[in-house]
DNA sequence: TGGGAAGTTGACCAGTTGGTTAATTTGAAA
DNA sequence: TTTCAAATTAACCAACTGGTCAACTTCCCA
């Protein structure tokens, strides 16, 4: 019944791109339309409104990520080595998309998420539940690294939180200073934070 | 010669309130006027555009927030506690904030940089220079404490980064829950990452 | 092969954006 | 008391904002 489109997809990707390189108040519907190749009518035909694509963006992309994220946090995985990984993931991906588009993005979650927290509750909304589902795979990490006598015995719900903010912390600054260099301190600063022996 | 006027300072403050409470993108030179009391005419009296108010309004609340900042980082106080007496400091504005605003606003200079700092350059250069003073605050306090023998040693620099870092993740994540609560965490994290002993 | 649901299009909208201008009012200092 | 630089005002601008709509095209499926 009716014809097929790749449009929706088109809008979402453009959506993603426009927001992690710039912001959503730089992000307009126009411009999101011009990159899609899509007609402002066919925009509105597929989402009620600029916020619902938005959300729409933000779940494909962290489902998509989510993926990524299931095989480097694997219990097979020594639970140190996976938070590592995590972030050697994160500097690679932003590796790439420093060539792509000659600038250190970050996470597109938080910038996000300080952008428009205060402004829109159905993106923060989105944005706090994507984030209260990305910390389990550090707390479960930590919980497994400290069962295994790896690191250094702590609230580990607490400790995640740590590396979390501080993560993405880093993230923010390697996207202010546009300097992938940043990300490497990552690896030790979770070791002095997790406090790794050995 | 001529009039005198207040005009400029009221626009000062009120860019960076409606900034702080919600966005660059959402703050509008109309707003920002009418916040002010102050006609459209008069702002490009006293301001080239926008992106020039803002640096006005953003060297404004860094020189206000540096008079703070010598007083809590002074010699005189013990190293370690000039850090949590900072971030003491930054709760007890938070919540100030927090009674005007019914919102955790964070830090306004980050949730800026995440914003514009791909977008506009000359904002992105005042906020890492301001971000760059900063982080020197947390960095000479934790050489003296290493000098103290208060913490653990390690590069002076690098801890700095950690904890500038993460106290950055933490506010950003308390504006992003709304919540006061989230900012009690600095005291132990901060302690951890330091190595506080004792 | 043809009906009809789904996708596409471009013209349109009112409100807002950042920014301009020329005329006018003010008040500090000579 | 005059003077004139500085401050204020309101009307104006073109471009852009998010969003609407009715007409039109496509092409899946029965």
């Amino acid at each position: 019944m009716g014809r097929t489109s790749t449009a929706k997809d088109r809008l979402i990707d453009a959506m993603i791109e426009l927001i992690w390189a710039g912001s959503y108040g730089s992000t307009s519907v126009d411009h999101i339309c011009e990159r899609a190749g899509v007609k402002k009518g066919s925009f509105y035909h597929f989402f009620e409104s600029k916020t619902e694509l938005a959300l729409a963006a933000i779940d494909h992309g962290w489902t998509e990520h989510r993926k990524e994220l299931d095989q480097i946090f694997s219990p097979v995985v020594p639970p140190v080595e996976r938070i590592l990984n995590c972030f050697r993931n994160f500097r690679q991906e932003q590796e790439e998309l420093f060539e792509k588009h000659g600038r250190v993005l970050g996470c597109p979650i938080h910038s996000l998420g300080a952008e428009v927290s205060t402004v829109d509750e159905k993106l923060r909304d989105k944005l706090q539940e994507i984030l209260s589902q990305f910390i389990r795979y550090y707390e479960s990490a930590i919980r497994d690294a400290q069962a295994q006598g790896s690191i250094v015995t702590h609230d580990a719900m607490a400790l995640a939180r740590i590396v979390f903010a501080y993560s993405e912390g880093l993230l923010l600054h390697a996207r202010m200073w546009n300097d992938l260099g940043r990300l490497d301190e990552f690896e030790s600063g979770a070791k002095i934070i997790l406090g790794v022996k050995g």
